[in-house]
DNA sequence: CCGGGTTTTTGAACGTGTTCAAAATGGAGT
DNA sequence: ACTCCATTTTGAACACGTTCAAAAACCCGG
């Protein structure tokens, strides 16, 4: 059991190295498994697939991320501050990996690959990454339905904005920054206004739980 | 010329009509090849790859996505008929398509791709498309800059629900239509509202601009 | 230590997207 | 009709993700 998970430790370590250096699409499974000194088909002995190793990861800066998120909502005392903090976390746990992240979103339109950031495989990455926006929001004084709703619609702008940050080449992607500023300051303020579209946020529920895109 | 556009009009439709019947990825450019009666590398000669092939359906679908709408569009008398008639026009101009749109997706998520729905190549059925938006939003009567933003707004809510789409296995794809009228149900009453945020509109456009998501 | 089962590792082989040098075809000018 | 060049077509070869049968390493009860 021992010498299994170091195994796999290194091959997903020499993994992500190259990803980051070399980028996902011109590694290759060989140079993987060369550099984490194993049989090119040991790799798959310990994952299904090349996604599947920055799925690994993804699961990995997941568990990262709502620690970095939740140090810093504690911090804030205001929503403003908390989806700050929560959006910023964000950025700040996949800095290094803009190169690699490439590759979550290869499936996103295949419905039947269980790798899609919404396929059933993925759930626990997803609803933990909800669950932190619903923590921004639980201090607020908003009607249950409206503020599930409004978590799905900050994990959705997360996601463009992990998209957004992948495409950004400004340096330091200063841009990906200004964008989740530029977007809290517009959004947070408009939280108290859609406390009087409460009938709304439940009719938008309805429509969602209908269409199935949440149970 | 004459021949040369016949061939790639063959290798195009043999491609679409296998993409159809056994999906994208369980069809082999060898097949198509084949089923086109030319040899492997010809396909390579008019398209540089396999996704380039749903691309190209892409353009000319957007085609005739742009007559629908605009034939829907005359009919309508309000903002809510004219979204209606733009969103289900796309919907119904890829109907029996579903199979092959998965690839559009792939390279979503790669800066490098030429591929991408947000590549340069991709630009002119990209324009188009959000200008049938801007077509809907015309008549109203909005400051500019909103416009603007409501047109990129709608345009992504499109590529949203052509995702949706993707993934929808109800009968006759029924739950992407609802979700269709759902969303303009909710968001076409709000549009005289978002007028009296017109700054907002053009603060929003800054940064779009800033950041690079809009020229 | 041994024998038998389980886990891990290997590396060759396969399928598929793609490349490419060479062959076939087409056409324009003489 | 012939030459010469550009366009088109071919099919073998390549690269890379992935599979798999067999080998190796490991474990454990006797």
């Amino acid at each position: 059991m021992k010498k299994s998970d170091a195994t796999r430790e290194a091959i997903l370590e020499a993994a992500l190295r190259l990803f980051r250096k070399r980028g996902f699409e011109k590694t290759t499974m060989r140079d993987v498994a060369k550099s984490a000194d194993v049989a090119a088909g040991a790799a798959y002995y310990y994952f299904p697939s090349k996604d599947a190793i920055v799925l690994a990861y993804y699961a990995r800066t997941q568990d990262a991320h709502a620690e970095l998120a939740r140090a810093g909502m504690k911090r804030a005392r205001t929503l403003d501050g908390r989806l700050r903090a929560v959006l910023h976390a964000k950025i700040d746990s996949m800095a290094r990996d803009r190169k690699l992240l490439s590759a979550l979103f290869r499936s996103i339109g295949d419905p039947a690959s269980e790798l899609s950031i919404f396929s059933a495989k993925t759930r626990r990455v997803r609803d933990e990454s909800i669950a932190l926006f619903d923590e921004a929001l639980a201090p607020e004084e908003l009607p249950p339905d409206l503020k599930r709703v409004l978590a799905l619609s900050f994990w959705s702008l997360s996601m463009g904005l992990v998209l957004f940050f992948i495409h950004d080449t400004s340096p330091k992607q200063r841009k990906t920054r200004l964008l989740v500023d530029r977007a809290v300051d517009l959004l947070a303020p408009m939280m108290p206004m859609a406390a009087m579209m409460a009938p709304m946020g439940t009719s938008v529920l309805e429509v969602l739980r209908e269409v199935g895109l949440t149970p």
